[in-house]
DNA sequence: CATAAAATATGATATATATCATATAAATGA
DNA sequence: TCATTTATATGATATATATCATATTTTATG
């Protein structure tokens, strides 16, 4: 098992309150996961006994509608925590969780955590703040949602993608969604996505080239958003 | 300044985890404060250096659209408190606060609350729950702005507001929201969200008597959200 | 490498919803 | 009380988006 100490990833999250003591016990409880793309680290309603920290890799949270499709509430990446608001809560977890890309994540049981949340006042509030940063992300989503056309926030999606996960050497988006998902992700059908993504490709505001997404007009994207 | 230990809603609030000596601490700093129907408790973008407990009344939390639409997220009433993520988060307040009816609140300074949250766990555990409901919700939300039609989100919507806030002796609505705010709540245009009304109101799933909307088929309207 | 399967793309059409116009009803204020 | 404003209602029409069909391209698999 390795160190938790030694761990870079554990300076982006709220475990970077921990002192050595407390990371010496966390190394000793953890357990470590390598998820394949695709593969589910937990799903909508399941009892998920304590939090997922992501040390590699990026998974989307999805939750199914009433019609029976997926959207996807938000994307994580490494430094993330996943499962605090289920295990706060003291509720199967709202969300699923599905691997983007292979992930490396380490699992750390509630017991452990609950005793951090009593001692470590600091680590508390860095959770704290990561849960009303999400509300805050999430109530603002809502507003998108509701008040946005679907070429708005397509075009909000694209730049919000770039922002955060960065582009390669050709420029096009790090990060590979398909279009199944990116569709998901804006609330809309997958051919509408599509068919946008045309659009924009034939307005010059973007290029597809395979599978891959380059933004090419960030600043008119950002106007229409 | 009355007393808060003999406040009864405090009961249904975070601050039932606080002590006699905390609460004698709390009615000697706190405010009360009558909002009258339709005033403004606070701003989007302002600080607001506290939170409020509602002692009466509802008020709506609305959030203002890029295309100059509000749009309420959430509905808060009698025994709730309002600006605790954006005080945990040291952030201006993300949501305006507006009347529906008369309102009677309290405000608690910053400083105080923090006092409890360094010494009273079981207050900050209880803050913390509360934030991660809200999260939840929110989420929800998020999914079925996203991928139900306005049709379910109004059936879904009736249904809710009877669920929290009752009905009347003549089994109308208890909460009056006019049309326009109905409609920003399911996120709609105004006429749209009267059409379907009167859709609703011709199949007898409810019925419109001057501003009154009195549920009539609830297991229907269930069927369809 | 060839074939099947999956993802992407595009056209045709249907449907939901927004917008604009106007009418009626209810609330407000002098 | 009446006049004026505001809210509710409804029709006509435009627009955005979903759905269904089918083609093309890309990826996976033996």
């Amino acid at each position: 098992m390795s160190k938790c100490e030694q761990c870079i990833v554990r300076e982006f999250s709220s475990l970077k309150a921990l002192n050595k003591e407390e990371l010496v016990k966390l190394a000793e409880c953890k357990t470590s996961r390598l998820v394949k793309k695709g593969e589910v680290i937990f799903e909508e309603g399941e009892n998920v006994n304590g939090i997922f920290c992501v040390k590699d890799g990026v998974c989307k949270l999805t939750k199914l509608s009433p019609n029976g499709k997926d959207h996807i509430v938000k994307l994580v990446t490494k430094g993330e925590l996943l499962g605090q608001r289920s295990m706060i809560s003291e509720e199967p977890v709202n969300l699923s969780a599905v691997a983007l890309e292979d992930m490396q994540v380490c699992f750390i049981p509630k017991s452990e955590i609950m005793g951090f949340f009593d001692k470590n006042n600091q680590f508390s509030m860095n959770v704290m703040r990561t849960i009303c940063g999400d509300l805050k992300e999430s109530d603002d989503l809502v507003v998108n949602m509701a008040q946005k056309t679907v070429k708005q926030r397509l075009a909000e999606t694209l730049i919000y993608l770039q922002d955060t996960f960065g582009k390669n050497e050709d420029d096009s988006l790090k990060i590979q969604l398909t279009r199944d998902e990116l569709a998901s992700m804006i609330g809309t059908a997958t051919e509408s996505c599509i068919r946008l993504l045309s659009d924009f490709n034939k307005l010059g505001l973007i290029e597809l080239k395979a599978k891959k997404i380059t933004l090419k007009n960030i600043p008119q994207l950002k106007k229409m958003a």
